[in-house]
DNA sequence: CACTTGACCTGTCCGC
DNA sequence: TGCGGACAGGTCAAGT
């Protein structure tokens, strides 16, 4: 679910919500969403102030006053969510909203020393919660592989083709969706941006021309640049750091939109299964290379 | 080495 | 209504 556009929203929203406050507690009912010891939480997490929310690729890091941080995947299901001392300090729940917190799919709860709280929810219990040394965040395996940004000046076409092309034999779905060739695409913004640029998501990259790929490059940005404006996607368990469901996927053009007419042709936009995901494209603008 | 598949979990939906 | 199986946005380990 979260990709970078998602974890881009809640890192934004925790930036005018969490700086500055203190940490007063930290509880958690699934060791692997919260795998810290005892004794560092105690030294290194509670009393320490947030001085800082930055986001890599699809991590959220968390930064404190004690040259510590909290680094956060959220992976298939995970949610960060802050609540004031009051149930809904936004306003009422509703459908754009998620309810009551804690819930069933509460696995970390942080306390704030003015009663505001900040939760982790994973339904599916993959993303976790990690406190670690600040200096300590680039050595991590995930950080010394993980491509460019690519909402960055630095992600230049050049770049992206130089790294899309070390994969020749890969279907193009796959290595865009490879952390290491680029930072922050998932599932739904592959088949978006595919769509953009008139790919069939299985189609060798070794098939592809250089002026499509110029293409793609334009149409990740643009994509991953417009659900930023739209609050992110909201599949089914998505929401920002307030609790808010997001609002791409009413502009979605192929994403969960099978049998649906492609908002370019008006051919049915067909599912199917490639890279080992669910995968979406319009069998006429996306022409399979043979 | 390049590339693909299964595992990690819970919940929901669909067909029988 | 109940039950089994497939599937869901990510990443890593282990397989070919």
């Amino acid at each position: 679910m979260p990709e970078l556009p998602e974890v881009e929203t809640v890192k934004r929203g925790l930036s005018r919500l969490v700086i500055g406050k203190i940490v007063s507690s930290a509880k958690s009912n699934w060791p692997k969403s919260f795998p810290n010891l005892q004794a560092d939480v105690d030294l290194f997490l509670i009393g320490a102030k947030i001085i800082g929310v930055r986001r890599r690729a699809k991590v959220l890091i968390i930064d404190l006053d004690t040259k510590y941080s909290l680094v956060i995947h959220l992976k298939m299901t995970g949610q960060i969510v802050y609540r004031g001392g009051e149930s809904f300090a936004a306003g009422h729940p509703n459908d754009s909203m998620i309810g009551e917190l804690p819930d069933r799919s509460t696995r970390v709860i942080l306390g704030f020393d003015d009663g505001s709280n900040l939760y982790f929810n994973d339904q599916r219990k993959f993303g976790w919660v990690r406190l670690m040394p600040t200096v300590e965040i680039p050595n991590l395996p995930f950080m010394l592989k993980v491509g460019p940004e690519p909402l960055t000046a630095e992600f230049t076409a050049k770049i992206f083709i130089n790294r899309v092309r070390k994969r020749a034999n890969s279907t193009i779905k796959a290595t865009i969706l490879d952390q290491a060739i680029l930072a922050g695409v998932g599932n739904i913004y592959a088949d978006e941006s595919l769509w953009g640029a008139k790919i069939y998501p299985g189609n060798r990259v070794r098939d592809i021309s250089d002026s499509k790929l110029i293409k793609l490059h334009k149409e990740i940005v643009y994509v991953m640049t417009l659900s930023i404006e739209k609050g992110g996607s909201t599949d089914k368990n998505y929401v920002d750091a307030e609790g808010k469901k997001g609002n791409y996927l009413e502009f979605a053009r192929v994403f969960r939109r099978e049998n649906l007419p492609c908002p370019r042709c008006g051919t049915v936009i067909v599912k199917t299964r490639v890279a080992g995901r669910g995968t979406h494209y319009c069998p006429k603008c996306q022409k399979e290379s043979r």
